[in-house]
RNA sequence: GCCCCGGUGGUGGAAUUGGUAGACACGCAGGACUUAAAAUCCUGUGACCCGCAACGGUCGUAACGGUUCAAGUCCGUUCCGGGGCACCA
């Protein structure tokens, strides 16, 4: 009988979709874990090999988990909106519910293939209107609140009506307008009103006025424009300028969008971060998303008028250094303050401003700016400060304005150079002359009050110095912006709102889902509007023609696993209380400052308004590595139809032509195969070989279709088992690790499990497996691998993992160990790496159950402890180094100690010790 | 430019806190079985030196220096690669 895997595994796949052994309660009296992939956006293109990386890896600590008595929850589902399915619909007519139906086939079709213990009974599609009837849900929920900075806290907007009607807004000012309402009333009144104000207010200004507040809300501001895309992107889905889909230039434009208050949640999102448990380099992308910088607004007077120019900087120890000011073009004091005689300049310089776009000016930064003829007075000593323009000011951050020291920032370093400014030196010998120096630890000079203090230290005295002169306060700046929250598309969640004479309504619930109507043209509507801008029967209702972006659905979606069924409530809190947070969460990098904190804020919320009881969605977060591709390449001779090997081309001239990986083995071209592939297109090719071989060229690009470097996961199933495909991806690397793919090296996977098959079975004698009692040596490698086995997977070392089995299978075998009370334990050990074979093997072995439900393999007995465990050790009282101590081998008594490592051994004799002594259990003397 | 991570045989990669570097696998070479092939199994495989040989010795984890009885691991400097951020005051 030998190892046929193809009907192993058909018949364990069937077996266990027919029992629901994945199947998993709401309510267990075994503790729970939560185990979760990111889940996919499923593409026309399907899975490649790279994609099963991170599911293998959730799959694995699943099943462990399982076998270690948990409750695991480990659903799968689909992040079925986004922009690739409307552009399919655009160029081939197909609506995207039905490409996005078809391609959710084929990728469970792959899916299973390999063999998943998902419950599928929990699947969620974010394009279902079961599902997205609660996205909108969700969405109303954020538009009713806002954001109690008193408490820090989302609470019920009603709870501001009422504050409204009692005190105004005189203790809750208006959150830092970065996006414009328009309501001229509000204006007039300077964004403050009493109680008895409020009251006066019509309908349409109360709105106006909430819609300051609301954590979800409707505003006018700059977004990120693409044409081509003909849509709004979020500033993470912008990249140089362009978008981070296709490629297309990205421009500012003033639209009405909707908008998630984030940067409210700013702080908890940071501190948030200090709680769970990701890693470095995940915590500081998001940190600096975030972006916190702390310092302080000063007033600086201007001279000849009686506005103040104010400005931000982390830096007001160096206020005597300021040699100029710097305001952004856009600021509003520009024109107020810009003498006549720079009046033209001025005017110029901001026409070039804005003829140049995003990306000319990311692209050049080249130093660029005008003087506007106004001075500001230092508060300190009165210095006439000249008030310049340039755009290395950003309007949006900060106040627009900057205090410029030359003398300890690059930037203003360069751009007093530029302009032949002066350059204050407040540094001493830290200042060169030659570059700014940007320390805090150098010593004050020319600074007036300030002179021979540490700058570090000058930093709060000066802020206080501000405050008390009443010209400076404390603050604390981030970078993030509030979140743009519309999409001018047609494939997203329609909001639920309606407007009316310019006041959006929410829809009541139990109009929810309000579902998204079907269109016949995908265009956009007028004015940048979005396709149901273009629908009659969308519009005289007066609804919302936006729709809402990609993660609006991908937002909550853990909690619905929980709860998928519930058409009454988003997820039944008596659930969510039980399987909490997401335990495990694994998925890649490139989600870090996008899904990840959308979602730690959506949750944040609900935590605030008591829809769930915790604030962090996922306690730990493992990022598996990119697999990209290893493409081979051709190469023709120019102009004929002859293909050279890779170490002859250089005597020729030759083009370069990708050719499909899965024809080459390792670098050797399938001469026969190549010949059939594309249709014969190759079929007369001739060939010009080294040794009989033909060698192709290789190079590491990414993964695609047009390069002909797609690994198709299911051929690999089909070929060698979904268990030799599943180890293999794990015995490749460490699963955090980018790499390239490479099939080689597939079979030695495959080889084990054949292997290991013949531990029981043998082609000619057949059944092989012995009830009788293990020796000490086979189960002194035995326990040696639950051990290691058990490590590993725990600290997700899944390569070292694969080998340990490896090691323990040549072993058995060079022990001949065919003992049933060896074997069963291994396999139970297996079954999270190899769920189809252990089950078979296990059903082999008689047991009637499925060997989901065994448990993991406890260490007991003597053997187990084979383990040296090291100690420090003291030579004549001094700590000197660390022992290993064979604890098999000794007990604690001196004489016994067998010194594991050998080296220790040597030096140890020659220090002739006299008298080694145990101290305590803890510590060895040894007295030389 | 700033921040983070890494650099180990022909290749992918092991080496949990400093303790026999190169586990495991691929590849390669040789052998066994076979009419042959496939499959399977065995042996060798970092470099160099000595020797008929078992074996022994020296060097070796990007480079140099340091700490230590002991360094791939810790510290310093340099070089190279990968990722993130980039006018954020």
């Amino acid at each position: 009988m030998e190892y046929n895997f193809r009907d192993i595994e058909k018949k364990w796949q069937q077996k266990w979709i027919e029992e629901g052994v994945y199947k998993v309660p709401n309510d267990s009296s075994r503790p729970k874990y939560y185990v979760l992939d990111m889940f996919p956006y499923p593409s026309g293109a399907g899975l490649h090999v790279g994609h099963p990386l991170g599911y293998i890896a959730s799959d694995i600590y699943a099943r462990y988990k399982r076998l270690k008595g948990f409750n695991v929850l480990h659903p799968m589902g689909y992040d079925a909106f986004g922009l690739p399915a409307e552009q399919y619909a655009i160029e081939h007519g197909v609506h995207p519910a039905i490409s996005t139906a078809k391609n959710i086939s084929t990728f469970r079709g792959q899916l299973d293939k390999i063999g998943f213990c998902y419950d599928w009974s929990r699947e969620v599609n974010t394009s279902d209107p079961k599902y997205y009837k609660w996205t909108q849900w969700i969405f109303l929920q954020l538009f009713k609140s806002w954001y109690n900075r008193k408490n820090n806290k989302t609470e019920h907007i009603d709870g501001l009506i009422k504050i409204f009607e009692e005190e105004g807004n005189i203790n809750h000012p208006v959150p830092d307008a970065k996006f414009e309402i328009r309501n001229e009333k509000f204006e007039v009144l300077n964004g403050k009103f009493s109680a008895d104000q409020w009251k006066t207010f019509d309908e349409k200004t109360k709105h106006d006025i909430l819609m300051e507040y609301r954590v979800a809300y409707c505003g006018y501001g700059e977004v990120n424009w693409c044409e081509a895309l003909g849509t709004v992107l979020a500033n993470d889905e912008v990249v140089n300028g362009v978008s981070e889909r296709g490629g297309h230039p990205v421009v500012k434009k003033k639209l009405r969008q909707w908008y998630l208050r984030i940067t409210e949640y700013a702080d908890r999102l940071l501190e948030g971060l200090q709680k769970v448990d990701f890693s470095d380099a995940m915590k500081e992308m998001q940190g600096n998303w975030i972006g916190k910088s702390s310092g302080a607004e000063i007033d600086f007077a201007i001279d000849g008028h009686n506005e103040k120019l104010r400005v931000y900087t982390t830096r007001p120890d160096t206020i005597f250094g300021v040699d100029f000011m710097v305001v952004a073009p856009e600021h509003e004091l520009v024109e107020q303050i810009t003498t006549s005689e720079h009046k033209q300049s001025v005017e110029d310089y901001i026409a070039y401003v804005k003829s140049r776009s995003e990306r000319e000016r990311m692209a050049e930064k080249k130093i660029s700016g005008v003087f506007t003829g106004a001075y500001a007075l230092n508060p300190f000593d009165s210095k006439k400060i000249p008030i310049w323009i340039s755009e290395y000011v950003l309007a949006g951050y900060g106040t627009g304005a900057i205090m410029a020291v030359p003398s300890g920032d690059e930037r203003d370093h360069k751009f007093a150079r530029y302009f032949n400014l002066p350059i204050t030196n407040i540094l001493g010998d830290a200042y060169n002359g030659e570059e700014a120096n940007p320390t805090k630890d150098a010593v004050l000079s020319n600074s007036g009050f300030l002179n021979g203090m540490v700058m570090r230290n000058a930093i709060d005295i000066v802020i206080n110095k501000l405050e008390e002169m009443r010209i400076g306060v404390r603050k604390v700046n981030y970078k993030m912006r509030d979140a743009a929250f519309s999409r001018q598309r047609y494939w997203g969640e329609p909001f639920p709102i309606k407007w009316i004479n310019g006041i959006a309504y929410p829809l009541d619930e139990s109009e929810l889902p309000l579902e998204l109507p079907h269109v016949e043209s995908y265009k956009p509507g007028p004015e940048g509007e979005g396709p149901l801008a273009n629908i009659p029967e969308w519009t005289s209702q007066h609804f919302e023609t936006n729709t809402m972006p990609g993660y609006a659905g991908s937002s909550w979606y853990f909690l619905r696993y929980m709860d998928a069924h519930n058409d009454k409530e988003f997820c039944d809190k008596k659930f969510s209380d039980y399987w909490n947070q997401v335990d495990l969460y694994v998925g890649g990098t490139e989600h870090a400052v996008g899904h990840l904190l959308y979602s730690r804020m959506w949750v944040k919320a609900l935590f605030d308004l008591g829809l769930i009881s915790f604030d962090e969605p996922y306690r730990k977060l493992l990022n598996q590595g990119m697999i990209q591709g290893s493409s081979r390449f051709v190469f023709r001779v120019r102009g004929t139809n002859q293909y050279v090997s890779f170490g002859l081309k250089d005597k020729y001239e030759t083009d370069e032509l990708h050719v499909d990986v899965n024809i080459v083995d390792g670098l050797e071209l399938n001469i026969e195969e190549f010949k059939k592939w594309r249709n014969g297109e190759y079929a007369d090719a001739e060939f010009i070989l080294e040794g009989e071989k033909y060698i192709c060229g290789v190079e590491t690009e990414k993964m695609s279709k047009r390069y002909f470097n797609t690994v198709d996961p299911s051929d690999l199933c089909n070929k060698y088992g979904a268990d030799t495909f599943r180890m293999y991806e794990m015995f490749l690397g460490p699963v955090e690790m980018s790499k390239p793919w490479d099939t080689k090296g597939i079979e030695g996977v495959h080889r084990f499990l054949k292997k290991l098959w013949r531990l029981f079975f043998d082609e000619v004698k057949g059944n092989l497996v012995k009830d009788e009692k293990a020796t000490p040596e086979e189960l002194k490698v035995l326990h040696r691998t639950i051990k290691k086995i058990e490590e590993d997977t725990e600290r997700f070392s899944y390569n070292t993992a694969v080998s340990t089995f490896m090691v323990c299978v040549n072993e058995l075998t060079d022990l001949k160990c065919h003992k049933k009370e060896v074997l069963e334990q291994l396999i139970i050990l297996l079954t999270p790496y190899a769920p189809h074979v252990s089950e078979e093997l296990w059903h082999q072995l008689g047991n009637a159950s499925t060997i989901l439900d065994a448990s993991f393999p406890k260490l007991e007995g003597k053997y187990l402890v084979e383990t040296t465990k090291e100690y420090p050790i003291s030579i004549n009282g001094k700590l000197r180094t660390t022992i290993n101590i064979d604890l098999n081998a000794a007990q604690p008594h001196v004489e016994e100690i067998v010194l594991a490592n050998p080296v220790v051994q040597k030096w140890l004799e020659g220090k002739q010790p006299k008298k080694i002594i145990f101290v305590k259990g803890k510590m060895v003397n040894v007295v030389v």
